[in-house]
RNA sequence: GUAGAUGUAGCUCAGUUGGUUAGAGCACUAGAUUGUGGUUCUAGGGGUCGUGGGUUCGAGCCCCAUCAUUUACCCCA
């Protein structure tokens, strides 16, 4: 057979040991953090359905999401006529129903719906799974990447936003950040200042547009403003808004007097300030809670709180975001059925942490005791005490007799194992066993009693 | 989809205006050391220079194409 250049799908990777130590390190902090909280962990498919994941995420989306060709003789069904035309978008349809995963919010909406009679509400779940999409790769980008989310179904009670909050702060102290920010905004009052303007139905366009502020300035803003169907004078009402600077509280006030026309404008406000209360009984430890109204994310599911989380640190996109959906399983048949939810991008958090070396000398995640032997006569004796180590949880092993013992040092020293015992003639004879501190270099004669006590230290 | 950068040993990279047989470090193998690694010294193996074409007496180097990787834009975690 011609052999294969090894190489993996652009934009996804391998996991080594070291980097897997890492990453689970962020995973069960994350986790434990959930857990902490009353959530509680799910998994659903690689694959869904891709009715369930078409039109949830916008146009754009949909051209991201990774579409899984229909298994057989895929070209039968194929529409003929999309096919002749060439138009993939319609063709589509025909040769492909699932596809890989794109976020884990639309599919859990999708388990609520379809185990709701299961379900006890308010339903607080977790969920840590990759998600893939077919994306043009680039710093702190992956076509497939780890979210760590957590959603609360079936309750209004704006303690959730606040506990939201608190998740974030909580996980991401722990893990070691200093400066961040938790970015709030709702998408209630995005939807107020639409309307004072006079141009509701440009909402989306609107928030995408302001959302770049920080990126291509208010000039870059009106510019795109323009093309999109404001006119200066909107724009002239706008601009105070987009630029409003001070305190959360000092925001919130202004906002009242810009919003006073507008019933859903206010409605977003008093939620706001209703989070801000809750938080007020509470103690953050490194994050900055920050209101920013040119926040808008592009997920347009949201209908209040809109998330999202920065490193002041580095220089990254969000590591993770998140908001209200009022909505969502409605697409799915189950209505009247409030959502909430928050996601760690748990790859980006891991980029952030290797560039700040936040990452703890990891040392119990190896074998903490090698035992090299010469022959099969020291491999026999030392089968009792390998099984001896383990059932003292104690990691270790043997390496396979017949490697010259310099080999087997130079394993150890590779794995950064810290011990290793020499099993030699002398040592069967004798059962003094050699103890040696592969830090130190220091090495004794112990008995395994001796050498157990030593390793379970 | 648009634009730039980079492709040389397993890895990270050097390679002069185009000139003999393409180098280094790390890693690997062996020896110095027949019961001792991590330090040191010595030797060795390992290359279709991404691929295809062109210019030239001669191309790793110049030109064209193509593929791959990567960065930025769009969008997003």
């Amino acid at each position: 057979m011609a052999s294969v250049k090894p190489s993996v799908p652009k934009g996804m990777r391998d996991f080594s040991p070291a980097e897997m130590v890492k990453r689970n390190y962020i995973f069960d902090t994350i986790k434990s953090v959930f857990r902490k909280y009353g959530y509680q962990q799910i998994e659903t498919p690689t694959m869904e359905n891709l009715t369930t994941l078409m039109g949830k995420y916008g146009d754009e989306g949909d051209k991201l999401i990774f579409k899984v060709l229909n298994s057989g003789d895929y070209l039968a069904k194929a529409d003929a006529q999309a096919l002749a035309d060439r138009n993939s978008q319609k063709a589509t349809a025909g040769i492909s129903e699932k596809a890989l995963r794109y976020d884990l919010t639309v599919p859990f909406a999708r388990y609520v719906v379809q185990h709701q009679n299961e379900i006890i509400f308010p339903f607080k779940r977790f969920q840590v799974q990759p998600v893939w999409r077919a994306d043009r790769p680039q710093k702190g980008r992956y076509r497939e990447f780890y979210q760590c989310d957590a959603d609360v179904v079936g309750s209004d009670s704006l303690l959730n936003e606040a506990e939201f909050v608190l998740i974030y702060d909580e996980a991401l102290s722990l893990l070691g950040l200093k400066d961040f920010s938790i970015k709030i905004n709702n998408r209630k009052i995005l939807s107020g200042i639409a309307e004072i303007i006079g141009k509701p139905e440009l909402i989306v366009d609107m928030t995408v547009a302001i959302d770049k502020l920080d990126k291509i300035g208010m000039d870059g803003v009106v510019a795109e403003l323009l093309t999109k169907g404001f006119t200066q004078q909107d724009i002239d009402r706008l601009e105070p808004v987009i630029l409003l600077e001070g305190s959360n509280a000092e925001k919130i006030e202004k906002l009242k007097d810009v919003l006073a026309a507008s019933p859903i404008g206010l409605k977003g406000i008093e939620e706001l300030e209703t989070i801000f209360a809750y938080l007020q009984s509470f103690t953050l430890q490194k994050a900055t809670l920050e209101l920013d109204i040119t926040l808008a994310r592009g997920l347009n599911y949201y209908t209040g709180a809109i998330f999202e989380v920065k490193t002041n640190e580095v220089a990254m996109g969000s590591i993770g975001g998140g908001g209200r959906y009022d909505d969502l399983t409605s697409m799915f048949g189950l209505k009247g059925l409030t959502g909430a939810g928050i996601s760690f991008g748990a790859d980006r958090i891991y980029d952030v942490m290797e560039e700040l070396q936040l990452f703890p000398q990891a040392s119990n995640q190896t074998t903490k005791a090698l035992i090299c032997t010469f022959d099969k006569e020291g491999e026999t004796f030392a089968l009792p005490l390998l099984q001896q180590l383990r059932n003292n949880n104690i990691n270790a092993e043997l390496y396979p007799a017949g490697a010259k013992i310099k080999k087997q040092f130079d394993y150890a020293n590779n794995k950064n194992i810290p011990y290793v015992i020499v099993i030699g003639s002398d040592e069967v004879q004798t059962g003094q066993l050699t103890f040696k501190d592969m830090q130190t270099g220091d090495q004794q004669k112990l008995d395994s009693s001796a050498i157990m006590e030593r390793l379970k230290a």
